[in-house]
DNA sequence: CTACGATGTCATCACTCGTTGACATCAAGC
DNA sequence: GCTTGATGTCAACGAGTGATGACATCGTAG
C-alpha cells in the first residue's frame, strides 16, 4: 500500500506489482475451488480469471494445492467467532454463505475424496470447531444425553439441507426463500438439539 | 445360461467369454464408481480391479461414460419399490446401503458437480421417485402444509447425515450403531414430516 | 546512466487420462 | 487342417494436467 505515485483517486496501474498478482490470484482461486472443487479447477483457468499467469502460482504459492490450502485459509480466516443462540441459525449462516458464492472451499474439500487427506483433515477439523463444538458445549451445560452425537447429526442434516438447495437436488428446495426454510428447520432440529434453557 | 457345466455335449468352460468379462468390469465399474466417483475413477482402475483388459470398456461399453450409465442403470435397477412408514425409514435403507458399498453411483452422481448433467438429472429423478414422493404423497393425504418441500428438506437432510457418516466427517457419526442414529433421527424428522395418522 | 534484483512471459517437460487400432490367440465350422 | 470370426493383449496417440526453468522486461538503487 505504498504510495503508487500517480493521480490521486485512481490507483495507478500496477503492471508490475507482486501483492496485486497474488492477490489476485488468491481472489480468482477463492471463487473458482468455491464452485467447482479442486481437482476441477485447473491451474489454467485460475490464472485467466485471475489476469496472471499461471506460472506465478508456482512462484507465489508453490504449488496448486498449498494455493487451495492458502485459499481455505482465508475462508477460514474471515469467519469472525459466533455464537449461536439457536440451532438453526447454523442453517442460516451456512445457507447464506452458500447463496452468496457456492459451497466454498471448505465445504468442497470435505464432501469430495480428491482432495488431499491432510487438506479433508484440515477442513473438517475446521467445521467442527466452527460448527459442532459450538452446540456441543451448549448442549453439555444443559446436561443433555448424548451431547457431541447430537451435535454432530445436526450439523451434518444442514449441510445436507444447504448442499441439496445449492445444488439443485430438488425443485422447491432451491428456489424456496431462505428464512422460511430455516424456520422449517428450526422445528425439527430443537428436537435433535434441545435449544439451552439457560 | 445354458449349463456351462462338464458334460460333453453343452458347451465348453469359457475362458474366453465375452459376456462374463463384460460382467466383470460392470460389477468392478459399480464398487470403483460408488466409492470414488466418476472422474477419480479410471479405466485402468476398473480393469485391474475386474482382471480385464480396459480396452475392452471400449469394446463392450463404448466409453467410460457409457459404462457408468449402464452401472447407473444396474443399480436403479436393483431397488425393488418400496414404501416407508416413517420418515426415518429412508435413512435407514440409505445407511444400510452406504454401510455396505459406499454412496453408490447415484449419489456420487447427484452430488458431485464433475458428472455430465444428463447423468445426474437421472440420478436426481430417481432420488425424487423413491424418496421424495412417497414422503409428499403421505403428508399430501395426511393434509400437511407445504408438503413438498418438507419432503425435499427431510431428505436432504437424511441424505447430509448418512454422507457425513459414510464420508468420515466427524469423530462420532461415523462410528455410532446405525439403529441408534435413526431412532435419533425420528424425533426430529416427525417435526418436519409429520407422521401418517391413518 | 548502468547494473541488478524483482516481476512477468513463454516454451516445454513429465505425467496421466481415455481411446484407438494393430496384432495375437483361441474356438469352432467347412 | 485350415480358415474365419470372436475375444484378449498391447503399444501408442492426442489431449489435458501441474510444474519448471530459461529468458524478457520493468523499477530502481548505486
Amino acid at each position: 500500500m505504498t504510495d503508487p505515485a500517480s493521480q490521486p483517486g485512481a490507483h495507478a496501474p500496477r503492471p508490475r506489482n507482486a501483492a496485486a498478482s497474488r492477490q489476485a490470484l488468491l481472489d480468482a482461486a477463492q471463487g473458482l475451488f468455491s464452485q467447482k472443487g479442486f481437482e476441477a479447477t485447473t491451474v489454467r483457468e485460475i490464472g485467466e480469471a485471475a489476469s496472471v499467469d499461471p506460472a506465478l502460482i508456482a512462484r507465489y504459492f508453490g504449488s496448486k494445492a498449498e494455493l487451495y490450502i492458502a485459499a481455505v485459509a482465508v475462508e477460514g480466516a474471515s469467519e469472525r467467532p459466533q455464537r449461536y443462540e439457536r440451532p438453526a441459525q447454523i442453517a442460516e449462516v451456512m445457507m447464506a454463505r452458500m447463496d452468496a458464492g457456492g459451497p466454498g472451499p471448505i465445504l468442497q474439500a470435505v464432501l469430495r475424496s480428491d482432495t488431499t487427506k491432510e487438506i479433508r483433515d484440515a477442513a473438517k477439523a475446521h467445521l467442527v470447531r466452527r460448527m459442532v463444538q459450538p452446540l456441543e458445549e451448549d448442549m453439555d451445560t444443559a446436561g443433555v444425553d448424548r451431547a457431541r452425537l447430537r451435535a454432530e447429526t445436526a450439523v451434518a442434516a444442514v449441510l445436507g439441507v444447504a448442499l441439496g438447495r445449492s445444488l439443485g437436488w430438488f425443485s422447491e428446495l432451491g428456489g424456496v426463500d431462505r428464512h422460511e426454510l430455516v424456520a422449517l428447520l428450526d422445528e425439527s432440529l430443537d428436537a435433535l438439539v434441545p435449544p439451552a434453557l439457560d
